[in-house]
DNA sequence: TTTAGATATGTTATAACGTATCATTCGCGT
DNA sequence: ACGCGAATGATACGTTATAACATATCTAAA
């Protein structure tokens, strides 16, 4: 068994214990975000499913596939980019940090990293001060990565 | 002279110290983002500016504008919500600091902030640390504004 | 003042992302 | 096997954005 059937084996579980359903074509769309280097939209994830599994998922259910998994925590939503990637704590049982994304600009591939508790507390209270309330401190941050920074100079 | 015409007039300026040139229908879709609360699409100002001046621009034409007023950095995009706001600084000669958007989930509203550049710089240590590089610390935060913030509690 | 070049805008077509609505099928408990 | 609710399919449409090419307008030099 290789690494993404195993993540997928374990979200399997995870959903067992939430009384949810892992259906095949869910797991398509989600072995299709563990397998990218990089985040993926509705669209490519349809192509994706299409060349690998020969299963033909129309757009409006790879976005309702993508709802679940979200729900599930087991896959973001990219806003930056509109794309989607695999949680990278879907093997982890605690509950994780709040995600923070490095988005190369170039070639998409990205970075699930954690930022220090207290840095993103700083920011949570430059926002309170300003009379806004901060719904979710995930941040998505356009980068460049290591390869294409070089490949640019 | 009302609020917005004196931001325009000051905008213009601007371009002419550059050697660019602020246009009627520039001035028109400046105009819809400056006198507007909240964050507009490209759509939505091709709409203010029919009924506001009765001048149809058509969508290509406004992203063109969109464009170069950011080009002046007398716009920004937001990238969540793909929605355009006018630079809080307009009428600020002097470069300003990498801006902070909050932006309400509810009503679209945004407050362009300032964020301690320490805070900011330690952001950017833990990207570096990662092997990425950040291009442009321009943060975008998910949130309520006081209002909608009271109206769901 | 005419004309050439640059800048700005218009037109048309199309790609990419996303949702509303209603119909159908699947999986599971009885 | 039957019926119910969850999941998926099909179709149509809305929204955001860009490509490619045509036209208009402004400006500066001949």
């Amino acid at each position: 068994m290789n690494k993404v059937e195993k993540l997928i084996k374990h979200a399997d579980e995870h959903c067992k214990e939430h009384g949810s359903r892992l259906t095949t074509k869910r797991k398509q769309v989600l072995s299709g975000l563990l397998q990218s280097k990089k985040a993926l939209s509705a669209y490519e994830l349809m192509d994706y499913c299409k060349n690998e599994f020969g299963e033909h998922i129309p757009a409006m259910s790879v976005y309702r596939i993508l709802n679940f998994l979200q729900g599930e925590h087991l896959v973001h939503k990219l806003n930056l980019a509109n794309k989607y990637v695999a949680c990278s704590h879907i093997s982890c049982d605690h509950a994780h940090e709040v995600p923070q994304f490095l988005i190369c600009g170039e070639c998409l591939r990205v970075k699930e990293i954690a930022v220090n508790k207290a840095t993103i507390n700083k920011l949570r209270d430059s926002v309170e001060e300003s009379g806004f309330h901060l719904l979710s401190p995930q941040l998505e941050m356009n980068c460049l990565c290591e390869n294409c920074f070089h490949r640019a100079a």
